[in-house]
DNA sequence: TAGATTGTTAATCGATTAACAATC
DNA sequence: TAGATTGTTAATCGATTAACAATC
C-alpha cells in the first residue's frame, strides 16, 4: 500500500474490548452500517476503488477478485472476505460488475457525494494537478486557485482564474470547502497551512517536503513518491 | 499502506514457534539480517524515513517516539517496538537522533545507496518533477527525462536535455535504470510501460490513471492522490 | 453440463497496545 | 535527583489464507 498517509484519523476509534458495553454485541462478519470501518478495511477498499475507476474508464465491465487481486496486490479471498462483509455484490463463475461494485465502495466509503478543493500554488504542479481529472474522477472538483506570486495572480489554469492567497479565507467559506491541496515550495506550507486550517479547512494534502504541524481536528496527508518508491525497491533488491 | 506488488515477498519469513526445527532457535526480536521485513514493517519505516528526512532538512537533532508518532500517525509503542528489533538506537530520556536514525533506517531497508531513474514525460507533470528535489532527497537522481513530442526534444528541464522516448532502450541500459516515472497521458502508458519493462527496468511509478498490465518481475506502483483523499475523507465524515 | 468464481469457514499468524521497569 | 523516554513484555485483537461448498 503506498504508505498511504492516513494511518490517521485514527481518533477515537477505539473498539470496544469489554464486555460491559450496553449495546448489542456485533454479528461478526456483517458490518454495521453505523460501524466504523478498521483503517485497513477503508484502505483497501479505496485501493480497489482506484483499480476500479480505472477499469470503468477503459471499459471493462465485470472483474473478478483474481484480476482485482493482481492489480491491487491484495490476495482476492481477502477482496472477497472484504466486500462480502457488506452485501452479495458478485455474480458466481462472472465476477463483479464493475459500474456496480464502484457505487457500492463509494456508498460505504460515503463518499458518493462532490467534494469541493482548494489549490495552492500554480507552479507547474499546481498546473498538472488542476488540469487532470484525476481528482473529478472521484468526485473532487478544484474549485479554486491560489498563489501568493501577483504575476500569476489573473491568469488562468484550466478554466479557474488565479486567485490571490489573501483571498482563501473568504473562498474557502463561500465554497465551502473541506480539503485543500498544498503545491507550494516547503518554505511557504506551514504558514499557509496555519491560515487554511484557521480557515475551517479539515484535511491538507501536502505535496511539499514540508513537515507540517497542524490543530488536532485537521488532518494532514503528505505525498511522498520516493518514499513508495523506497518502499518498492526494498522487495525488488530482496 | 501502500500495496507495492509484494504480498508474495513475505515467503521464508516464517517465524520459529515450534522447537522441532533444527535451526537455533532465534533471538525473538533481534531481526537477522538476511531476514526479508513483513510489508508492515517496511512500510513503517518507509514512513518513518519520511518523516525524518522533513525532520532533519529542518534542522530537528532529535526526535521521540512520540513526536514521530504525531506525525506518521503510527502508535508511538509499535514504532519503539518496530526499531528495538534492530538495535538500539535511542537514549531514553532523550529521544532518536534524527541524523543516526535516517541512516540505520536506510541500512536496514538496503537503499543507502544512489539510484538511477527516468522520467516520461516532459509536461507540467514532468517538469515538476524533475525540477524538485523530493527524489533528490531519497538517493534517486534522474538522469534522463524523455518525451515523444518532437517539440520537447532537446529543450531543457532541469539541468536535463530531453530525449526522444525512442531512445530509451539505449539510455536504460547506459545508465543502469531500474526506476522509470511515467508522467504521460493514460493513453500512451501501456504502450510505453511494454517498451520499458522490455528495456530491463523493474519498477515502473505511474502517474496516469491507466491499468497497466507488466510481466511479473516488474513492479507498477500506480499514483492515486484522490484515493487517498477519498480514504482520509472517510475518517473525517465519521 | 462443465468450468469458473463467489461466499464462507476455520485455523494460524502477525499487528497492536497498555503498562512498566530500565536508564539517560 | 527528577523527569522523560526508551526497550520490552504479555495479552488481545484483527488480518490473512487455504480450502471448499455453493452456484452462476
Amino acid at each position: 500500500m503506498a504508505a498511504v498517509g492516513a494511518q490517521s484519523a485514527d481518533r477515537g476509534r477505539q473498539r470496544v474490548t469489554t464486555v460491559s458495553d450496553d449495546r448489542p454485541i456485533a454479528d461478526p462478519g456483517a458490518e454495521k452500517p453505523g460501524e466504523k470501518l478498521s483503517l485497513g478495511v477503508a484502505a483497501r477498499l479505496s485501493r480497489y476503488l482506484q483499480v476500479l475507476t480505472q477499469a470503468r474508464k477503459m471499459g471493462k465491465a465485470t472483474i473478478s477478485s483474481q484480476e482485482l487481486a493482481d492489480y491491487t496486490h491484495v490476495n482476492s479471498t481477502q477482496i472477497r472476505r472484504d466486500l462480502s462483509g457488506f452485501g452479495k455484490f458478485g455474480k458466481r463463475g462472472v465476477g463483479y460488475n464493475v459500474d456496480s461494485l464502484v457505487s457500492q465502495i463509494r456508498k460505504i466509503l460515503r463518499t458518493s457525494g462532490q467534494h469541493n478543493i482548494a489549490l495552492f500554488g500554480a507552479g507547474h504542479l499546481g498546473t498538472a494537478i488542476a488540469t487532470s481529472d484525476i481528482f473529478a474522477d472521484h468526485g473532487f472538483r478544484v474549485v479554486a486557485v491560489f498563489d501568493s506570486d501577483q504575476h500569476k495572480v489573473g491568469t488562468e489554469i484550466g478554466q479557474l482564474e488565479v486567485q490571490p492567497t489573501s483571498d482563501l479565507r473568504h473562498v474557502i467559506d463561500e465554497e465551502d470547502i473541506v480539503v485543500a491541496v498544498l503545491a507550494v515550495p516547503a518554505s511557504a506550507a506551514q504558514e499557509l497551512a496555519d491560515e487554511i486550517a484557521d480557515a475551517g479547512v479539515k484535511i491538507i494534502f501536502n505535496y511539499s517536503d514540508a513537515l507540517i504541524r497542524v490543530p488536532p481536528e485537521v488532518t494532514v496527508h503528505t505525498s511522498s513518491p520516493a518514499v513508495d518508491l523506497l518502499y518498492a525497491l526494498y522487495f525488488y533488491l530482496t
